[in-house]
DNA sequence: CAGTGGTCTAGACCACATC
DNA sequence: ATGTGGTCTAGACCACTGG
């Protein structure tokens, strides 16, 4: 008895004409991630629970959760069991996402320095990315990111007001880790993926003044979309970083 | 009857205490890739017969393909085979090493005009990166990449002249594809991976003349360093991009 | 010790490509 | 029809963790 569709369907144009069993499985899981299900950190059941529950192998739980983990949706630690991802643990997740380096190559943490937090309507562009009508609420942070305190980075950080009701400088400030650190446990917003263009600009006043430059140097213009479950954008994120000395570090595999 | 060690073997010092079988296979195909014994493009021997070959189930031998297909060493296509991965298949592999797209969003693949090679030897930062000693003899390249006729980005690419013995001007207007097409195809070098450094730079008499803009224009600086088997340099270079138009693309995930 | 994830096997069957 | 990779199962055993 099984309680999964066969797997072969009909398809219907370009859907893929068969779903195998273990990404029906995958999808059964990552509904429950995004159902909070399971708190982030915490452990998901054990897989031999989770294939009695499903009634399906082991193998094939293995294999979902394998695929979960190669998305960076669980971590798996032998001996001790499966984890929902979190971005409160600072080694493992924040390298992942924070790409700036000091040239020197320490793996030094940058300390943030709030400079304002504001509430406004969404302009065009950026309404446009993250998918809001034109005139919704955005919330606009802006900080500082510095090493060893020189000033590297200015941030602008844009999100859906919708979805950080109640955030204030002072729970930004009050919080210790990184930014979606604090999405994730204050507000349950949950970073997924993100997709960045970079440019080189020169530096307007403002910029110019808090990094320490002259205004029309150049600076690294990083712009990023973070998107949660469903491919959901839920962050807009500009920064201008100074790389006299510092980089952006990016492998390709 | 086994032909592989067992499993667990004695650890010295920080060296994993063991070895799974799947991992041991993946590293005797490595060697087949590295020694070339099929070529690129070429179909490796079906799962079936490796696993005969290594007195394996096929289930391990698997495995130790998924392995060697997530490092992007091959490629596997259903009911056709196993193939080792290759940089002359324009579509797959180029957009992967190719991160400078137009603003607007097409895919547009762009052309190459070879400005100059010269033959020299090695600086002292180029040496290190490369992992040569300093007066060991290079060959620098230096080329324009355009986008609808437009310049956009100011190659040089500095390579051991050992490993390219022969290169000329001639031979790489006469090749078709891309730069690591070429490699492979005609000095059996096989670029596997690499590491990226963007800075942004005021653009010098030079980029900015061969570029379309003002001296001391905000220009994206891209080093690479490219690899091949066992970690091994064998291409640095340094972009200078024009980012008015096109950016440098990365997704986070 | 028990519980977890990790490895390995042997075999059946499916989907895809080619002849 | 045949050969390829892809899925799924059932079970055994191993390595790691923590009580």
């Amino acid at each position: 008895m099984r309680p999964m569709k066969p797997a072969t369907r009909a398809s219907t144009a370009e859907t893929p004409s068969f779903q195998p069993l273990y990404l029906q499985i995958k999808a059964l899981l990552l509904q429950s991630l995004a159902a909070r299900e399971w708190s982030p950190g915490g452990a998901i059941p054990a897989e031999h629970e989770l294939a009695t529950r499903f009634r399906v192998s082991q193998g094939t739980v293995r294999k979902a959760i394998e695929a979960l983990a190669a998305d960076n949706l669980v971590v798996r630690r032998q001996g001790k069991g499966t984890f929902v991802a979190t971005h409160t643990e600072e080694a493992q997740s924040t390298f992942r996402v924070l790409r700036i380096r000091a040239d020197d190559g320490r793996a030094e943490a940058p300390a943030s320095r709030l400079l304002d937090l504001r509430r406004g309507k969404a302009g065009g562009e950026v309404a446009r990315l993250l998918e809001l009508r034109p005139g919704d609420g955005v919330v606009t942070i802006r900080r500082v990111l510095e090493w060893s305190g020189r000033a590297v980075v200015l941030d602008e950080i844009v999100l859906p007001a919708v979805l950080f009701r109640g955030l204030t400088r002072a729970r930004i400030a009050a919080y210790p880790g990184s930014m979606y650190g604090l999405f994730e446990t204050q507000f349950g917003v949950r970073m997924l993926n993100a997709e960045e263009r970079l440019k080189a600009v020169a530096a307007d006043a403002f910029a110019a003044r808090t990094l320490g430059v002259a205004a029309g140097a150049p600076l690294l213009a990083v712009e990023r979309v973070a998107f949660t479950f469903g491919g959901k954008p839920v962050e807009f994120r500009r920064g201008l970083c100074e790389t006299a000395f510092h980089h952006y570090a990016n492998a390709i595999g």
